[in-house]
DNA sequence: GTTGCGGTTGGATAA
DNA sequence: GTTATCCAACCGCAA
């Protein structure tokens, strides 16, 4: 008999069986002729990753489960999962040859670094003869589409995405693919296997270097299932979608107040366009809150954000991000530290940063305080810091949302009331005025009343010795006193925006005129509205600081 | 080129 | 407890 072809499908995102295009391609292929083909749904493990992604045991664990997952839910349909341990590049061309595979499928990645390697793949696929199919299902809306209907223009307002996206059709979800036949045979073992047959078996949490032990409980396991079990028991409450308004929910509730379906979606343990049907079934009918605010709305801010994303260079970057405003943040390490791990004397923030460190998920008005705080309310550091550490310890960590709501809360693009600042006292009490929040995750603070818990450093020291915490000892001293600093900050988001305009005039200006007889020559590039690197000649920069004194003596 | 409007989620104060 | 007003005045977008 002669060797039967191998179909790969190749799980990235998108760590699910329902609503999976381009596994239903693969599966469909196989189940019309299991004479020829057989089925190697792969998913690989980069452990040269570690190097350069920083990621927390939360959300290995995350991974771990989801894998775990994916491999049951594979075998329910007469497959499993294959995970290859390497790098994509260099693990392709071996197995395109030694499991004599004809076709690639997988579903399209928006991410700088996925777009670079998928090419890369791709010409490896043509080599070897290797068809490619490529799905777009991570979104509902194909950023390229969006981007067409509004002639190259990035859509910088949710409402100018949401009517954009309102012309476009919205694609059904498709069910988890038939079962393979009972007469399918699996794969023959191929050289690695018959060495040892468990060498493609989902990781364990010991190969992932994760210490189970050392670990809070895991309050959102990772996988499908639970996805799609935790989706339907938030359905379960229909008055609660058709009366959700993201900005009434607490962020500083013992239990969420949210879905929390973040992480499946970023995992794609759960399918988008699935949870938007069946959302939009349970509230057909219902009086319900409308978007940017309803369930329905918060889908379509994920929709917003990875346009944006997928159509801007360097979004995850201030510099060389033409939609990005232009700041001159501190480097200060101690801040950024205490930060970090909540340690800023602020109890508000520092139990924010202690839930997100613990339990890898924090209420998204809880980022909103404590993003702010790092950036133009209160220490005046780049939201790139911040972004990085939400990047290790958010499970939900999507580049693009990521990337794009820190920018918002910095008010370094699409948003720009920059005057209004999130109080770091203020803003917990109003959903939870005792303070249960901060005492279970600032537990040296427990014992302080309600009155003062949001500001200890009030308390005067006869007190804290009576509340068994000393702060300057026990808790931290705050580090910056936010009535002051917030005004300074301010101000000096007042003149980064001045200072962006004038640079922006400048460099539109120098556009034009570089490129006058082109009918291109008004259309804004990356480069244009970024201020040029260092080491740009004299006379320019001359020019460039003539134009930002103009623009201050204006005002 | 100008103008006016609206923008998912502010805070402090007054009524 | 809720709602209105000021604060100082941003941006993108449509007309």
């Amino acid at each position: 008999m002669a060797k039967r072809e191998t179909i790969v499908h190749w799980f990235r995102k998108g760590l699910r069986i329902h609503d999976n295009p381009a596994l239903s391609v693969a599966v469909d292929k196989v189940r019309e002729n299991p004479a020829k083909y057989c089925l190697r749904p792969i998913f690989v493990l980069d452990p040269g990753i570690r190097k350069w992604l920083r990621v927390g045991p939360n959300r290995w664990r995350f991974l771990q489960q989801t894998l775990a997952n994916l491999d049951e839910n594979l075998r329910s349909i007469n497959s499993r999962l294959y995970v290859v341990r390497g790098n994509p590049v260099d693990l392709f061309p071996k197995l395109f040859h030694d499991w004599n595979v004809t076709l690639l499928t997988y579903e399209h990645d928006i991410e700088p670094y996925a777009v670079q390697r998928d090419r890369k793949v791709e010409t490896q696929a043509k080599e070897h003869r290797v068809e490619v199919h490529i799905e777009k299902s991570h979104t509902i809306f194909d950023p390229d589409v969006i981007l067409k209907k509004n002639a190259g223009k990035t859509p910088l307002t949710y409402q100018k995405y949401a009517s954009l996206a309102g012309e476009c059709k919205i694609p059904q979800p498709l069910p988890a693919p038939q079962k393979l036949p009972v007469k399918y045979i699996a794969p023959e073992p191929d050289k690695e296997e018959r060495r040892n047959p468990a060498c493609y078996d989902a990781p364990s949490l010991k190969e992932l270097d994760v210490d189970e032990a050392s670990m809070g409980d895991c309050k959102f396991p990772g996988g499908e299932t639970e996805a799609l079990r935790r989706m339907e028991e938030s359905l379960r409450n229909r008055s609660w979608v058709c009366n959700f308004e993201k900005p009434n929910t607490s962020p500083n509730s013992l239990e969420p107040s949210t879905t929390v379906l973040s992480p499946y979606l970023k995992f794609g343990c759960l399918s988008v366009r699935l949870f938007y049907g069946r959302v939009s079934e349970a509230i057909k009918g219902q009086k319900h809150s409308q978007p940017p605010v309803s369930l329905i709305g918060q889908i379509m801010w994920r929709e917003f954000y990875y346009c944006a994303a997928a159509a801007t260079p360097n979004f995850d970057k201030m510099v060389g991000n033409s939609v990005c405003m232009q700041v001159d943040w501190d480097t200060n390490k101690e801040h950024l530290e205490a930060w970090t791990h909540g340690r800023t004397g602020y109890p508000f923030i520092d139990a924010i940063m202690r839930q997100l460190r613990q339990e890898g998920w924090i209420h998204h008005l809880a980022r909103h305080a404590v993003a702010c705080f790092l950036t133009r309310g209160d220490l005046w550091i780049s939201w790139e810091e911040g972004q990085r550490v939400f990047e290790e310890l958010l499970l939900d960590a999507d580049w693009a949302l990521n990337a794009g709501n820190w920018m918002w809360l910095s008010a370094s693009a699409f948003f720009h009331q920059f005057f209004r600042v999130y109080s770091p006292v203020a803003f917990g009490k109003k959903t939870d005025p005792e303070g249960k929040f901060i005492r279970k995750y600032v537990p040296e603070l427990a014992r302080f009343p309600a009155g003062i818990i949001y500001e200890p450093w009030k308390a005067n020291l006869e007190t804290q010795k009576k509340l068994g915490c000393i702060i300057g000892k026990d808790y931290p001293r705050r580090i910056v006193v936010h009535e002051e600093i917030s005004k300074v900050n301010i101000q000096r988001m007042s003149a980064a925006y001045k200072r962006n305009k004038a640079l922006k005039e400048e460099g539109l200006d120098g556009d034009s005129a570089a490129t006058a007889s082109s009918p291109a020559g008004k259309k804004r590039t990356a480069s244009s509205s970024t201020p040029p690197a260092k080491g740009k000649t004299a006379p320019k920069r001359q020019r460039l600081e003539n134009t930002i004194q103009k623009f201050f003596k204006k005002k």
